[in-house]
DNA sequence: GCCGGTCTCGCGGATTATCGCGAATGACTG
DNA sequence: CAGTCATTCGCGATAATCCGCGAGACCGGC
């Protein structure tokens, strides 16, 4: 990616190995475009995205996947990404959204247009995410098979906070066992089986 | 990708969208190497790796992944991959591996290597079904969210031995949090995610 | 400015899971 | 027939989780 982005004359700043180090890298050298991949450990491509722009508002973030899924999709639209590009198309079509996105606009892959597209016409398929990003979040690091005493530190926040998260997940989940909450990020995209 | 292998001197001579469309090409192609992304949408990389090695046996695969998880790194070597990259490390490793791949030989990245070596510290070999029928009767119902108390009795066992099942699939697999044995079970197709 | 939602943190206690260890039985193998 | 392995059960201890409850701080919308 960084050969392609550079013979196009973009310069690439920071590579970052996953989602949290992708925030850390824009909140420090807030770059103009962050690419980043929707599977990512410790943190997704479209969590990261909405932090992204709460560290560093004039990022634009766009999103590479190989699903074209359409709730991955809608998702990533709700955190504001300026693109999002299916990596089965053409390196062609990344410089394309990143250009685009360089000059303000947004670009995204057609399969990703049909499916937002699809999604408007009948909305009543748009089942609502019941949980808030941080649990999200939560629900990603417990399904990565971290324990609560890992999860507290890696978010900077106290293992009771983190328990409380546990808690709610599995309350509005109507689920009352690790191994159900696990399968249900895997069916819903949070982590890779 | 593409233009990272060529520029080396490398033909590429099919692109995939997908796990199935990768083996589909292999079989009809056989290809001298074969490049995966762990994370592909209807078949992973592992099991189209597997996949591959049956439908076109001189086919050498190649994995790339942004995960240094243990269980899918083990899972790729008893898929017989003849590399493993990692995709937050630099181009060169690819066209390293592809290299090695194509002379016959085997390139994985460090963190790959380091897993694999602790692997083989904790047990002396990388069985091809590590698990026996009751501990994988036992791991169904554990990813079926069943706690030891319910497995007990559905078994017709005391909670005892159900711990002792616990215990050892967790020892065998070198996973030692329910989340991760559920993953296992879901990737191996013990039960549906 | 008030209200709902979110994020945060805490307590006490009940329930489960995990670890380390030992040990008996039966079945299959060399 | 000795060895290996799968299956079964147990004890004791520690770690992790799950549950019910309360509560302050912040923010955005009406």
């Amino acid at each position: 990616m960084r050969v392609i982005l550079e013979r196009e004359g973009f310069k690439v700043i920071a590579e970052a190995a996953n989602g949290r180090e992708a925030v850390e890298w824009c909140e420090k050298l807030h770059p103009d475009i962050a690419v980043l991949d929707l599977s990512m450990p410790l943190l997704n491509g479209i969590d990261a995205a909405r932090e992204i722009r709460r560290v560093s508002a004039d990022t634009k973030t766009i999103i590479l996947t190989m699903h074209n899924e359409r709730h991955f999709i809608l998702a990533g639209l709700r955190a504001g990404t300026r693109g999002f590009v299916m990596k089965t198309r053409s390196a062609v079509e990344l410089v394309h959204a990143v250009r685009e996105a360089a000059r303000g606009g947004a670009f995204f892959s057609p399969e990703v247009t049909q499916a937002a597209v699809e999604a408007y016409q009948n909305k009543s398929e748009l089942p609502e995410d019941p949980l808030t990003p941080r649990e999200r979040q939560v629900l990603q690091l417990i399904a990565e098979s971290k324990t609560t005493k890992e999860i507290a530190p890696l978010l900077g926040i106290s293992v009771k906070t983190v328990e409380t998260y546990r808690s709610r997940i599995m309350e509005k989940l109507g689920i009352h066992q690790t191994a159900g909450v696990v399968r249900y990020a895997i069916r819903h995209g949070v982590v890779e089986p």
